[in-house]
This record gives structure tokens, sequence and C-alpha cells, in this order.
DNA sequence: TTGAAAGCGCTACCAG
DNA sequence: CTGGTAGCGCTTTCAA
């Protein structure tokens, strides 16, 4: 491997002056610069980032802490981050948590032994301390973790009543509400968005909660929709969710969305595959995405933040599981 | 941060004796080996890896270069390559090369100036001789580059040929294949499987070509669909495609199977969401993974490779989108 | 069984 | 504007 030694040999100049052609500080003049580039070309130099990493003592590395990227809608994060660190030299590293706060730990700890550059999490269950104590830049994407913390989010609640009015709108008035698991802040706030919108039309809806696990969440709602047949809207708190409805309602032959209307939340791409596509309260995935790995970036980088927290409005998406707005 | 001197002051011996405790190599007396242990203990060390990689040219990540981690064929495979890969250590890199040869080539060159310790590939659109050139431990997933690449794959030639012939035997007389783009390796594959099984009964079936894209492909299984309202049975080169052909199915108001059966190919999550399920030839992604990342992680090691090639059989996996296997 | 010291490739300070 | 050189934290001879 060629280092920046030859390159200096070759180009006949000191080490001190390619590195600083390479990091373009400090003064090069336009004659060397040109030896130093020719000599680049010739011997096929590449800078090794680790060196510069020990020396640096900074990585260009982003490690990206996800629950699971098999869940759907991870994937569409993750490819967002992924876009804007390479278009900015860095590299993402994948970590999978499984909610699991020790295994978290565990790859915090890990990513921290290769200097880090930062980190983007999308987790809350873990005390926030341990976050605030990591000595490295940080931001929350999705879940909020702590005010002190960068966060990129949806308002869930405005989102979730958004959601729900529309169901109510749209003529259901026996609803059921699927939220994910307790304790989870995404999964409370978007609850409480849904008892708003029931409470001010002095609903009495029903609520159960389940995991975000496909076939668990199946399981649930088929008992809860046998039990509570009179059921004819249900605000489901994420798209699979949303999904497993779906597909149960078929499995129990019932209508969608004549009988039943259902909304899901997230807008993943999932959402316009199954048939009748599904109507949802709809987040922008890939600014989110990318907004925090921006935001993380400046961070690293030391740049002025421009803004730590952005909290971004969810969207409707009327398709094909909600009845057309009817008598308005 | 404390380093390997402060552990070494701490514990009143060298450097080099506390690198090779760390390592485990070289000798060691068991007195040595605790006094180490405590001021490990008492200061908190943790052995920096970038200093490590430096002096090893070497280090413990590995690259995974997928086309797009937003197709949810991925994600599976991503998964267990990263759990493989978390319990021996190592870290994995996501690099997304939509499918573009440049990109990836790009990618390969980011990741090997950060002497990355392997690479596995789930590509093939490009030339064999850059993967062998480069001059790291690789293995090829999903798609196969070269004989001379470790590789683990499904066999899709008879895999297709298996789903088609379910298809054939469960009354499906007019087939249609969904193939995916031309020149990728699997879809090629997977097509002379299908016209193996058509061509067994003397069929001349529809072929039509599509991208992975879900929108592309319901456009152009629409069409043909419309144009050719007799096909009673598809054959999908992949799940993602098999869905899109039950989302238009449902849109054009053909009731699957009853009118229109459906077989798919890969096996994703997402199958069995969607309604009714799909039937489909499945691959265990999650061994497909395991497997790749362990035998790269045995190459890396220089460990005897037991076994190069790893080519499995994909299983037909029934569920609602065929009819149940009738006249037998 | 242990330690001194020479790197690994690059950055950054200081002197010229 | 340029070069010498001391690290960054760890591994690995080579001697002792």
């Amino acid at each position: 491997m060629v280092n920046i030694k030859d390159v200096a040999k070759n180009a006949n100049l000191s080490v001190a002056t390619v590195s600083r052609y390479l990091n373009k500080n400090g003064y090069v003049s336009k004659k060397s610069s040109e030896r130093i580039e020719q000599a680049i070309r010739e011997l096929d130099y590449k800078p090794s980032s680790i060196a510069r990493s020990l020396s640096k003592k900074q990585s260009n590395i982003i490690g990206l802490i996800v629950p699971d990227i098999k869940n759907p809608y991870f994937p569409e994060l993750a490819r967002a981050v992924e876009d804007m660190a390479w278009s900015y030299g860095y590299t993402v590293v994948l970590c999978n948590s499984d909610e699991q706060t020790e295994k978290e730990l565990l790859y915090i700890e890990r990513l921290s032994q290769t200097y880090v550059a930062g980190l983007i999490v999308t987790t809350s269950l873990m005390d926030p301390s341990v976050y605030m104590s990591i000595n490295t830049p940080i931001v929350a994407l999705d879940r909020i973790i702590d005010v002190a913390i960068p966060t990129v989010a949806t308002d869930n609640r405005k989102g979730a009543k958004l959601g729900t009015k529309y169901l109510l709108t749209n003529g259901a008035e026996n609803l059921l509400c699927i939220r994910g698991p307790q304790g989870l802040k995404t999964a409370d706030d978007r609850l409480t968005g849904f008892l708003e919108a029931t409470d001010e039309q002095g609903l009495d809806p029903i609520v159960v909660t389940t995991s975000f696990d496909f076939k668990d969440a199946a399981k649930v709602i088929e008992q809860t929709l046998m039990l509570h047949p009179q059921v004819d809207g249900i605000f489901a708190s994420s798209d699979t969710l949303a999904i497993a409805a779906l597909h149960i309602a078929h499995k129990l032959e019932k209508r969608v969305p004549e009988e039943l209307q259902i909304v899901g939340f997230d807008g993943i791409a999932l959402g316009e595959m199954v048939s009748p596509a599904l109507t949802t309260v709809g987040q922008d995935l890939y600014k989110m995405g990318a907004a925090a790995a921006t935001m993380l970036i400046e961070q690293i980088e030391g740049k002025e933040i421009k803004q730590t927290v952005l909290n971004l409005d969810a969207q409707l998406i009327v398709r094909g599981t909600t009845r057309k707005e009817a008598a308005k």
C-alpha cells in the first residue's frame, strides 16, 4: 500500500506539505500542489482513514442504532441516513438493538472504542443520562430521548388526532385503537392523540396494546374483532399494525372500507402495496433520516447548529382503507 | 481516554506485557495477568480499535453492499449478517449501491481506505475482475459473481421450476412470468426455471420484464393483464413483484386464487402480511445472511474454509394465493 | 517471562 | 511557504 511518505518522495516534498495539501489547510504553493496531485495520480495513493483517525482522534464513522432493521420502518430511515452520510464522506455502521437496553449499551460501548464520530439513535427505552454522559455527538431520530439532545421527530399526538378525526368524519362510530408497546413514547403519544379526538366526540373507544410483531398483533386484533364485531373504525399506531388489522379483516371477511375503515401511522412504502392501499398518517421518512444525519454531521464538524430540534408534522395520506369523505 | 500506557503504569508492568495479555499471545505470568485485570477494571480501560487496526493493518469492519436497503429482501439478509458479525466482534458498514456499478466502485474504494476486513456483496452487475483484484476477503451473497469467489446463494433455476410446476399442478393453464431486470443473473435463472417447467408441458407462456420497483412493476402488470385477460397463473421473479401482481389483481377485481393464482419467490416476511398471504418459493434468508457472514469471517481470520460455495435449495411455501392442490 | 523500542500512516506544532 | 519531528495507541520483534 502506498503511503503519504511515498507521495512526498515522489513529489520531492516533505510529508508535512503533502498532509497540508490533503487537508487543505496551511500553505501549499501552486507548484507544489501540482506536483503532489501528479504523484497521487501516478501512485494511485489513497489516504488511510485509520491512520488519520488515530492521529485526529476522530473518525468518519456514524453509528446508527435501530431496534430492528427488518421492521420496514427503519430501512427507509436508514437509507436516508446512509445517503446523507455518504455525501459528506461518512460511513454508517448498522446496529440492531432489538429494543434491548443492554444490547444497545454494548453497542455504544463498542462503538466508542472506535472513536465513532457520532450516533443516531432511534430508541428511547434507555435512561437519558446514558446518552448524555457518553462524550459523543448524538441525535435522536423518531423517538425523543431528552430535550437536551438534538432530535428529529414527528408530532405524534397531533398526527394521531388528525388520523382519528378523519376516521370520525368518515362515519366511523365504534373505534378501536391498536396501540404499540406501553412505555414507548411514540406509542403513548399516538394514543393520547387518538383519545383527544374521541373525547371531543364523547366517545368511548376500545384500546388494545400489542407489540409491533406482526403475528402477535394479528392475534390480538383477531381476538378483539371477534369480541367486538361492532367496530367499524381502527386507528393503528403504526402501518405494520394497520396492515395486520387489514389482514385480519380479510380473514374475518369484513369488507374494507365499507364495513371497517382503517388508518395507520408512519407512511412506509408497504402501505401502498397492500390491497386496498392503506390510508395513513404519513411522515416523510426520508426527510427525517436525512435531517438527522445532517444535524449530526453539523454537530460533529462543530458547525453552528441552526436547529437542535426538528418537530415535523405528519400528513394525512388518503388511500383505500377509508371511505371517501362522504357527508360533510 | 485511558490508554494502554496508563494500564501498564497502574499494573507496574510494561506496555508490551499488557498488550500480550490483551491479545492472549506470548507469555504473561499468572500474577501479572491479575494485576493487569485489576488495572483494567480500575481504570475502565477500553482498547482503541483504531490504534489496533493501524498497527495490525487489519480492522474489524465488514462492508455490506446491497442495492437498496429499502427493498424488503435486504433487511432480512442484513439483519443476519449484522447478528453474526456482532457475535464475532465485527461491525458492519451499510452500503447502498442502487445497482449502480459506479457507486459500488466508489464504495469499495472508500472502504478499502479503511482497511475493511472484508466485504459481503449482493450484486453481480459488475465485472468479476474488480472483485478479484481488490485485495480483500469477499463473499458473494444471493448473487453469484464468479466461481472463484466464495458464495452463498439459492438455486434459482430449480426453485423457479418448483414454483411454476406447483402452479401447473394446481390447474393454472395460461401462465405469465414476471421477470426481473435483464442481465441480472438471479432473474435470468428464475426465468430459465420457469421456462423449463412450461416447456415440459408444451406451454407457450407470456413473459414480461420489469424492474423491482413496485410502481413500475404494477404498471407493467396491469397493462399485461388487461391485454391478456385469460392469464390464470402468475409466477413472479420476486415476492415484491408478486405482491404488485396481487395488488393489480385486486384492482382489476380478479379473484385470487380462484381466477388467478400467484406464486412469488424469496420468502420475505411481507408475503405473510398481504391478503391472501403469498404462496412463494422461499429461501431461508436469515440462514443465508448468517452463512455469508460466517464464511467471510473464517476467511478473514485465515481459518480453514470448509466450504466455499453454499448453494441452498428453496422451499415451496404454500399460502393463500394458490388453490389447494386439487385434482392430483 | 518481561521490557525497550521501532514502527503502522498521518497530523500538527514549531522553526526556518 | 516548507520541512522536521513528536506524537496518536497499539503490536511486535529482539534482547535481556
